[in-house]
DNA sequence: CTGAAAGCGCTAACAT
DNA sequence: ATGTTAGCGCTTTCAG
């Protein structure tokens, strides 16, 4: 058997309370003995047993991640794991653990209830996708220290946090503006996209502040698909008085969009500028590369993982709040920002 | 305090030991007794305390994936992830966890140093980036359950399991053979990437089954580039005789290469051939789109989560294999196939 | 087929 | 500043 607190404790010649003290550092510990169990322990290679840890303190020092994880989804949605690694470092740092799971819409509920009855870990972090009615009732039945990534669509008394959509939108479209294109284009995507609609609402203020007239011909919806951007550009691009900017709610109408650019007579970035959201590993591969308004999800990871942490200290602290911020891209598919 | 095993024997009128029994499948209980005890658990909404049955076991159900977690490596490397989801998915099957965590160069060692003293884990997936002759060391002194995802440089006493890049390789090059093609070029990436240089071998194996000889104007070597792909690529372009089909030992390079074609007066795929290896994201937003040989990272994952649980059971167990094979993603930079 | 009893290694009131 | 003592909830050997 491994050396235990208690061979130290012999060996120190002080009881077991003053090393388990010792090891959790509290400091009612005299600086002598303090330091003479300390090179016991080092002599004896002693580590303390995290199991009984857990067990004993009743708390394992672990943040469990729930989402669905199935077959390529790290190629569809980079995001998602980047937040992951942004949660995992922040954590880290804390000492803590960071354990992940999935979960279908089948069996989230019976599942997360084992985990939260097992108690199995300390707080968890959802996806936004899998949280329903129900898992809400269970979390806050439970008072499990929780938050979510990313905002729910419906109101909820669950803790959250996202990126502030609205401010990218607004980002996007100032930016456009200050580089003189005036004729603005909107593609967004699924209507009950969220986080496109959010986007929209920022656009649509930047724009109306600016004194500019939204054309309703400017503004498209279409989905998450190349296909999708391309028909749309299409459509803008059959219009009288053509746009001379398009921002669109996605990487992948982005990418449609030029392909029917560079399709047309139309030069990117003179002609037409195009921005859109999220830096997709080929938003950098396309000619010209696409200019962006990136949104930190490592940043966001982090933020839930500090969250998260205040929250197992302060058990009925809510976090409701959309942190995150956006940083430009500056790319090539806009015109070269313009000095003065 | 929430219900314990101990409530259970209460009411059941049998001892913890029955109870623990029929919570461990143990079947030497009579069905009367064990369907009795689990409809008091039933009633109770007992739930074992997980943190209570690792320390009993002194063991955790848990594996520890351990890589290097920077920012932005999600978008970099989704594959690592892809596998990561397989991992777990295959330890979520037989009920065990998975944890995450991120070490560097230099706090590697003493961070798993500390993880194993601290029994945290009962086994531990690298990935190969993370591995040292240091670390072998004290993995294999601690006899630590492991498996490492890819195939170390060094030789090594370690398991560790990785796709077959040479069949792969082969695989690309019958298959371009296979569609009329014949004077087969390959760029490789850097010429110390193992992935690649085994590629490069199964490609050479089936152009010399094939009786064709490898021109060497035809074999280059980049890195892993957009813009390495396209100087290749012209650097071909450049020859006399220029080739009809260019392997490209990965993405980025295809897509330069493809770049560099485009801009030529050459037809791809009519005129020549492009093939790589990996489905990233993008290689399905070219136009055409990119033909693969995939690697079914996440079945690597999934193979690795088989492997490091056989481990636990036979802890003496050595894998050491290529195990994961390729699939070909039909697409369009390559001719369709012939049908006879 | 079932139960008694002895841990697993550490923590945390409470006392001194 | 340090020690006493009583768990934490489950597993497991061994006996019956």
């Amino acid at each position: 058997m491994a050396v235990t607190i208690k061979d130290v404790a012999l060996k120190a010649g002080v009881s077991t309370t003053t090393v388990s003290k010792v090891i959790n550092n509290i400091p009612t510990i005299s600086e002598a003995t303090s330091s003479r169990i300390r090179s016991v322990m080092k002599e004896l290679d002693y580590h303390p047993n995290r199991r009984a840890q857990n067990f004993a303190r009743q708390s394992s020092r672990t943040i469990l991640y729930v989402s669905t994880l199935n077959k390529n989804i790290a190629f569809n949605n980079p995001h998602m794991f980047e937040t992951l690694v942004g949660l995992h470092n922040a954590l880290a740092k804390k000492n803590y653990g960071l354990t992940i799971t999935s979960v279908t819409k089948e069996n989230c509920i019976s599942l997360i209830e084992e985990i939260i009855s097992q108690k199995i870990v300390d707080g968890i972090v959802f996806h936004v996708s899998v949280v329903s009615k129900e898992l809400e009732k269970l979390i806050l039945k439970e008072e499990m220290p929780h938050i979510i990534l990313g905002c729910p669509e419906h109101k909820t008394k669950l803790s959250w946090i996202d990126n502030n959509n609205a401010l990218s939108g607004e980002m996007a479209a100032k930016y456009i503006l200050s580089l003189g294109y005036n004729r603005i284009a909107f593609i967004g995507g699924n209507k009950n996209d969220i986080g496109s609609t959010y986007r929209f609402e920022g656009v649509l203020h930047a724009i109306t502040q600016a004194n500019i007239y939204l054309n309703e011909d400017y503004l498209l919806f279409g989905d998450s698909s190349i296909e999708s951007g391309v028909a749309r550009m299409k459509q803008l691009l059959a219009l009288k008085v053509k746009p001379d900017a398009v921002i669109c709610a996605n990487n992948y109408l982005a990418l449609g969009a030029l392909k029917a650019l560079q399709e047309s007579d139309l030069r990117v970035p003179e002609d037409v500028g195009l921005i859109t959201f999220d830096s997709y590993p080929f938003a950098t591969t396309t000619n010209p590369t696409l200019t962006t308004v990136d949104i930190d999800v490592y940043d966001l990871g982090k933020q839930a993982g500090e969250s998260i942490l205040q929250i197992l200290k302060k058990p009925n602290l809510k976090i409701q709040s959309y942190r995150t911020l956006a940083n430009l891209v500056y790319n090539h598919s806009t015109r070269l920002p313009q000095n003065d």
